[in-house]
DNA sequence: AGTCTTTTTGCAACCGGTTGCAAAAACTTT
DNA sequence: AAAGTTTTTGCAACCGGTTGCAAAAAGACT
C-alpha cells in the first residue's frame, strides 16, 4: 500500500542503500543520488516506515506516558506540558491510563512490546515500585510527581513534599492562625503522608495552636467537599485548613459557602498546586506553586539524558515551592 | 537486549515457526509443543515485540489521537474516555497535541511513519479537511466533535450544534427573557458558527425577542470574562446569555458576579457541555449536556468497523442534547 | 597516464517477527 | 499393514528498513 523504499530505489536507478542512506543524518550520499532519490521520493510521497527502522537502530523514539491521574484538572496541563515538550523533541508519547481495572503489571509488559525508547510515570499517587518495575525491565524511566526514595531506584522529579507541609503551616502560623487542621487527599498517596508529616513538624514549633486533621477520599471536588461538609457538622471546626491540592480546596471552598460561611473571614483555605483554575477570580484560591512545566521540562531532558546514557544513575530532582498569595486566608492578624 | 523469538526456539528446541505460531491467535500447534514453547518463554520472559510483529500483520493497534485541546476542561474528561475505552479495545493512543507551532501536514506524515491504525481527531475547531488528510493519506479516520458536512469525507461523531443553538434560544425564550445574547466562542470555529445559526434560527420564531452576538477569541475562562466584562459595561447587557461552552459561562459567570450583579437574578446564562465542574455545586451551572461518553464510544465503535473494512462509507453520527437545568436560568416567569 | 587517497556505492546479512507451502507425523479407515 | 486423511512442522521467503564491508568511482598528486 504506502510506498516503500525498495520502489524508491528502483524509480531513482539506485541501490537501497543509496535511498536508506538519503533519509538517514549523516550517512555518506554523493549530492548527486540524493537529488535523485529525493526527487523520486517527493514523486512518490515516500517517507520511511519509523517501525521498521526502529528495528535495526533500535530506538522506536516513543515515550510511554502513564498515568492515573484523569480527574484532576491539573493533568491537563501535565499533559499538554508533556505533549509539546515530547514533541518539540521528536518524541512521541504513547498514553497508558492506569485505571483501577488495568493491571500495573501488563503496562509494563505492553511497553515493552511496544519498544518504548523510555516511559514517563507522571503520578503523585502511584508507589516509587511502579516506576521500579520498568527500570526492571531495562527501560529508561522517570517519574514524575514521585517520592524521592532513600535508595532511588529511579530518577524522580516532583517538589518536597515534606517541604509543602512545612510551608504551609508556616504560612497558617505566621498569619495567626490558632486552631488550623490538614484536610488530606487519600491517606495511603505518599504524597499526602509526606505534606502531613511536614505540616505537623512545623507547627511543633508552634505548641499553641491546636492542630487536626482528616483525610478525604480522593484528590476531587467531590470528596473535598464532602470532608469539609463533615468537618463543618462538627463542634468547632478549624480557623483555617491546608488542604491536599488545589481541586480540594474547591470542594472545601464550595462546602463552607453552601454553610452560608465565608472565606476568608470565617475559614481560611490554603491548596497546593496552583492549577490554572485557582487563579480564576471567582475562585481565587491561595495555594502553594508547584512549578509543573520545570517539573515536565525536567523529566523530559532527563529522559534524553537517559536515552543516551542508560546506566546514569538514578537522580532525584525536586524543585521549590512557594506561597501565591490569593484571597483564600486571611492577612496577618 | 531483549529475549527474541529464535532464542526461545533453541531452548524449546522447535523451530521459530513453532514459537511464533504458539503466540498467534488460532494459529496450528499441538499442545506438546505449546507446552514446550510456553515454558521455555516464561522461563526467559519473552513476549513478541509487536513492532517486529506489525511489519507483517500491517496492524500496529496504535491509534493517532489527535487533539488541540488541551486547554479546555472537558478535554480531560474526553481523554480519560478515549484512553480508556481504546486500552479496553487492545489498542493504544499515540497522543499528538496541535500547538499554533506544529504543522498539521507534518503530523499526518509522522502518524503514517509510524503505521497507526487509525486516526481520531478530537476537536470541535479543526475544519473538516484537517480529518480529511489523514483519509487521502489512506488511513481510518474519525473526526470526533466534528462537523457533519454536507458531502462527508469522513466519519463525524459529535452533535448537531445548529440544533444545540435552537435548544438554547427555545430555552431562552421558554423562560420568557426578552432581550437575549450569544457569547460565542472564536468566530472561525464550526461549532460556533453553527450554535450561532441554530440559536438565531429559533429566535426567529420569536420575534419580540431581541437578539445580540459577539464572539469571545477563545474557548477559556479569560475569554469568556473579559468579553462578558466588556458587555456589562455597554449601556443595556442582555438579560441572559447563551455562550460558547461551559468554561467560557465560567468567566462569564465570574465577571457578572465581579461587577456585583447576581446570577440568575439579574442576568441569565445558559451553557454547552456539561462538563463535570459545570455540576460542582459553587458553579451549578445550567447547561446543554453534550454526551460525550457516547460520543467517545461511538468514534472508536466506528475507527474498528473501518479497520475491519476500510471502504466502509463514511458515516456521520450526531446525538442529541438536552438541557441540564442549575442554577443560572431563572425559573420561567 | 599511473598511483595513492578518499569518497561513494551496492551486496548481503541482519533487525524480530509471520506465513504459504510442501513434507513429516499423527490419526483413521479399510 | 497399507492406504488415505488430517494435523503439525520446518523451510524459506518476506515485511521495510539499516549497516559493515569490500569493490568501484572520483579526486589528488607525481
Amino acid at each position: 500500500m504506502a510506498v516503500t523504499l525498495k520502489q524508491v530505489a528502483k524509480r531513482a536507478g539506485v541501490s537501497a542503500s543509496a535511498v536508506s542512506r538519503t533519509f538517514t543524518q549523516g550517512a555518506s550520499v554523493s549530492e548527486k543520488t540524493r537529488k535523485k532519490v529525493e526527487s523520486a521520493a517527493a514523486e512518490m510521497g515516500y517517507s520511511p516506515n519509523f517501525l521498521a527502522r526502529s528495528l535495526t537502530t533500535r530506538r522506536t523514539k516513543m515515550i510511554g506516558l502513564v498515568s492515573n491521574n484523569f480527574h484532576n484538572p491539573i493533568f491537563l496541563e501535565v499533559f499538554d506540558l508533556f505533549t509539546r515538550g515530547l514533541q518539540e523533541c521528536d518524541l512521541r508519547p504513547l498514553l497508558v491510563n492506569l485505571t483501577d481495572q488495568t493491571d500495573p503489571e501488563a503496562s509494563v509488559k505492553m511497553l515493552r512490546q511496544y519498544s518504548v525508547d523510555g516511559v514517563i510515570v507522571a503520578s503523585s499517587t502511584l508507589p516509587p515500585s511502579f516506576a521500579k518495575a520498568f527500570r526492571d525491565s531495562n527501560m529508561p524511566v522517570v517519574h514524575a510527581f514521585g517520592r524521592r526514595s532513600s535508595n532511588p531506584q529511579v530518577h524522580v522529579v516532583g517538589i518536597d513534599n515534606v517541604e509543602c507541609g512545612r510551608i504551609a503551616g508556616r504560612e497558617l502560623a505566621r498569619r495567626g492562625y490558632r486552631r488550623v487542621g490538614f484536610l488530606g487527599g487519600p491517606a495511603i498517596a505518599t504524597s499526602t503522608r509526606d505534606r502531613f508529616d511536614g505540616f505537623i513538624e512545623e507547627l511543633t514549633n508552634h505548641p499553641k495552636i491546636e492542630v487536626s486533621h482528616s483525610f478525604a477520599t480522593a484528590y476531587s471536588f467531590d470528596a473535598g467537599r464532602s470532608e469539609m461538609c463533615r468537618l463543618l457538622a462538627q463542634m468547632t471546626p478549624c480557623e483555617a485548613y491546608f488542604c491536599g491540592d488545589d481541586v480540594l480546596s474547591i470542594g472545601a471552598l464550595s462546602a463552607i459557602s453552601s454553610a452560608g460561611l465565608s472565606v476568608p473571614d470565617d475559614i481560611g483555605l490554603i491548596g497546593l498546586n496552583d492549577m490554572e483554575m485557582a487563579g480564576w477570580e471567582n475562585i481565587a484560591l491561595t495555594t502553594i506553586h508547584q512549578p509543573i512545566a520545570k517539573i515536565v521540562g525536567s523529566a523530559i531532558e532527563l529522559i534524553l539524558a537517559t536515552l543516551e546514557q542508560p546506566d546514569r544513575p538514578p537522580e532525584a530532582r525536586l524543585f521549590p515551592c512557594h506561597v501565591v498569595e490569593r484571597n483564600t486566608l486571611r492577612s496577618t492578624v
